[in-house]
DNA sequence: GTACATGCAAACTTTTTGCATTATT
DNA sequence: AATAATGCAAAAAGTTTGCATGTAC
């Protein structure tokens, strides 16, 4: 799996380091991860690479298609892997991040190719909204 | 209208400014625009007006229910006045910004709330993907 | 030795904060 | 006079860039 990573790397003139295979497992591990975020993870096992490397590497690994970054509303963006096939769903009071199948977007996918043809790519923004603690809370409130 | 919202911030014991007013005729104005092109437009009639006036109009307006942002993706924000129901569809390759009716998202909506107990806010997140015309020139260049 | 990769520092962009000044009631 | 609003400058957060150094082929 990470063969073909080395794979495509040389193809290109590319070389396959420590802060790459860190970056890349990082991102595996943290499921979606903030640049920062993920500078941390790989600062734990070397510290002395730079968040610099890791902006480089991540733009990297998604050129080469192997991770995604998705904006969860506010702040940075985070970055995920490929396989990681959800769509996320940021709850715009608490900030809570909650994920459901991308298939669930299947019938607007639809839709919007029909309707406007645009082909959606479901897991690259999230949706916002209010999660069911904060609404109920919200119902308590009015009630 | 704007008297609603004079009204509003007297409630509060808060004002409203000829600052408030121009920030909140650009928004009007633009439709969708980040604080930037706001602070731009407001500044044509009011130079001195400052970017951080801006910023703090926008939160206030946007506390008020007055106007609400988007996240069109990368970079910046942009804030509407709330009559603006719709939701954004940005292209990531060329940045192009569609439209569609909010009504479309009907339907995931109510599957978000069965499924995940969420209550989707269909206007606050631009979805994302390939627009047609981007859509066409890269299946031709598969072909 | 050549091309790629890294680290470091500095620049840059967007947004927020502190504080003195001004305006409104 | 008291409170609110503004402008300015500085700080903070996120990201990018230039360049010298280091490393792999």
């Amino acid at each position: 799996m990470d063969t073909e990573l080395r794979q495509t790397l040389h193809r290109r003139g590319l070389r396959m380091t420590p802060q790459r295979q860190l970056v890349l497992d990082a991102v595996s591990e943290l499921g979606h991860a903030t640049p920062e975020e993920i500078c941390t993870k790989v600062q734990e096992i070397a510290p002395a690479v730079n968040i610099t490397t890791v902006y480089r590497t991540l733009d990297l690994l998604e050129q080469l298609g192997i991770v995604r970054h998705t904006h969860l509303g506010h702040g940075a963006p985070t970055y995920a892997t490929g396989e990681h096939e959800h769509v996320h769903l940021v709850c715009h009071r608490c900030g809570d991040v909650d994920e459901v199948d991308a298939d669930l977007l299947d019938g607007l996918a639809g839709v919007l190719a029909a309707k406007a043809g645009f082909v959606l790519d479901p897991t690259h923004v999230a949706l916002s909204g209010l999660c069911s603690r904060c609404e109920t809370s919200d119902s308590e409130a009015h009630a």
